[in-house]
DNA sequence: CTGAAAGCGCTTACAG
DNA sequence: CTGAAAGCGCTTACAG
């Protein structure tokens, strides 16, 4: 029998809906001997409370919403491996929010709400500080709880889970200038991605202790796009190393720095970002900062569930460590 | 005022809950001065209906479950970008569902039906025909349609979004045969995906249409792997053409045999599979058979949307077609 | 065209 | 420990 409902499993239990319900919500409140009972019904007629009427009875539909721009890129799809693992683990379910621009964000916000999701993990990083303050104050009034996952800000109050970008830039800058380099690019996107921002706030504060010029080259994550885009700036211009703020722009630009001339790592160091497996598959292979964007995401997903069940939490913005992996670009 | 709620507005604007509803589902109904009277309210409290209590008491939640293994896989993320493209646009809500392993199939069937979803798009393609019947046979009972996303089954009267794997796989086979290569092999994965069983089927094929037994090399799509394995087996074993089921394990292949000595594409043809960044990425760039996983994604839910308004359709299985990408590597 | 009422399938105080 | 009843916020025949 398909969608047996609770006054099946009452009726055939002999006991009433609200204890077939307690048998499910707080067991321990119904008789050992009832609880077998109505369990054994429950299996029998393959029983499963309807989430929907649930939701709407209790108010909490055990869903938390996942807020992103663009699923294709590779770090969404970590983050949301990272998320599926946990949310599953507690029993949450997953509901894709996306956003199409700047003209949509109000819409998919009040979409979300209506949605009545228990949580939102926030994963668009494209947005202004004062957009986000708004993001922010809007679910504070409908009462959700939200995580900033792998997204930076100023405002700390806001939960949040990420990499300490500034802080890895600077670190992977400071080893390039103290291996002599000097004529140093970080090639950064022209759409303003918050933890790309990051990353040239810290190559930039590397660059000036030096006494150098920061080199923010800014292009489009598309090769068809950023190929020519270097090819021709690069031609006229000389480098001797560059850290791209994904993997696949650092392969993109060794690319054509190799195929005018340079011999890669000597004459041109190269690193990215993230440690994907476009820095596994390059020739040479990627030097980078392996940032573990599937962690943030798990772990921005689990300290979600600590917020909506209301734990004690010590520190509701996380830092995750990041590491360089050294290949041969660099 | 956050959270208003239809006896809000039905209160303020001086009619009864059900023109308020009517106005939202069944504008057409209501004279068109309370209408506009009750619009002018919705938009003053800047109401939404809550969708929990809709999709109770309408029985459509107009939600689809997205059923995944693996949502990491570049095409597994592709797919998800078209969904979503299209799902926004005909308004339904997203969920996703996860499969850990075959034990937890039956779980997640479950869990899937109890969430009400309307329709689902299933995109595992890890399963055996016999599974995929009764997957879909638990569907049909619970009345819920289902689109196989990029998976591949015997079964017909499953409808389906794919492409002819086996006669892409097959051609492009035929095309190196042409160019006079002999020792062809297929690059394909140790877990069984439904789309790299049609991919071996058409290769399998074509060699033995040119009288040659076919070489499938089952390997991991993970590179710490599958690099060690490629080159223990290819120091000793000539190959003068490999046709990967992945643009990475293309790429992954495509370094070891350089590393072994041999030319590219001149001793050694390499193609690959989708057209990712892998393969533009590549040194050489890879030539694939670009299939349009995106688009897939995205026909798949337009089929879906069709189905759950029980439209006319004409075709329950489509495919979509494929082309050759020719780049450096063969 | 509009309203009163029942109902969707649950949960949750409230009594007992 | 258990049940009767109200209620979650909507939609949908049914009358009128």
């Amino acid at each position: 029998m398909p969608n047996a409902t609770i006054y099946d499993v009452a009726g055939k239990a002999q006991v009433s809906l609200a204890t077939v319900s307690r048998v499910l919500n707080n067991p321990d409140k119904v008789n050992e001997a009832t609880r077998e009972r109505v369990l054994a019904v429950i299996k029998e007629l393959g029983y499963r409370p309807n989430a929907i009427a649930r939701g709407l009875a209790s108010r909490k539909t055990t869903t938390v919403g996942i807020v992103l721009s663009d699923v294709t890129r590779a770090s969404t799809s970590q983050l949301l491996g990272g998320i599926i693992d946990i949310a599953k683990k507690y029993n949450y379910s997953i509901k894709l929010f996306s956003i199409n621009g700047e003209l949509d964000l109000q819409e998919t916000i009040r979409t979300v709400v209506s949605e009545q999701v228990d949580g939102i993990l926030f994963l668009d990083d494209e947005l202004a500080s004062d957009q986000m303050e708004m993001i922010n104050k809007q679910f504070d009034d409908a009462n959700i709880p939200m995580v900033l996952t792998n997204v930076l800000t100023r405002d700390k109050k806001i939960p949040s889970v990420a990499v300490d970008y500034e802080k890895a830039s600077y670190e992977i800058t400071k080893e390039l200038l103290e291996k002599g380099r000097k004529d140093i690019y970080l090639l950064s996107t022209v759409r303003r991605y918050s933890v790309n921002v990051e990353k040239e706030a810290g190559y930039s504060l590397a660059m000036k202790e030096a006494g150098l010029e920061p080199r923010i080259f800014k292009t489009s994550g598309d090769i068809a796009i950023n190929t020519p885009h270097f090819t021709e700036y690069f031609k006229n211009n000389h480098v001797d190393a560059a850290i791209g703020v994904r993997d696949s722009i650092a392969v993109s630009f060794m690319n054509v720095i190799e195929d005018l001339g340079y011999k890669v790592p000597d004459e041109c160091a190269v690193v990215g970002f993230q440690n994907t497996k476009y820095a596994k598959l390059s020739r040479p292979n990627l030097t980078c900062v392996d940032t573990p964007v599937y962690d943030i995401g798990a772990v921005a997903m689990r300290l979600l569930t600590k917020i909506m069940k209301n734990e004690e939490i010590d520190n509701i913005n996380i830092k995750l460590p990041h590491t360089v992996i050294r290949r041969k670009s660099a």
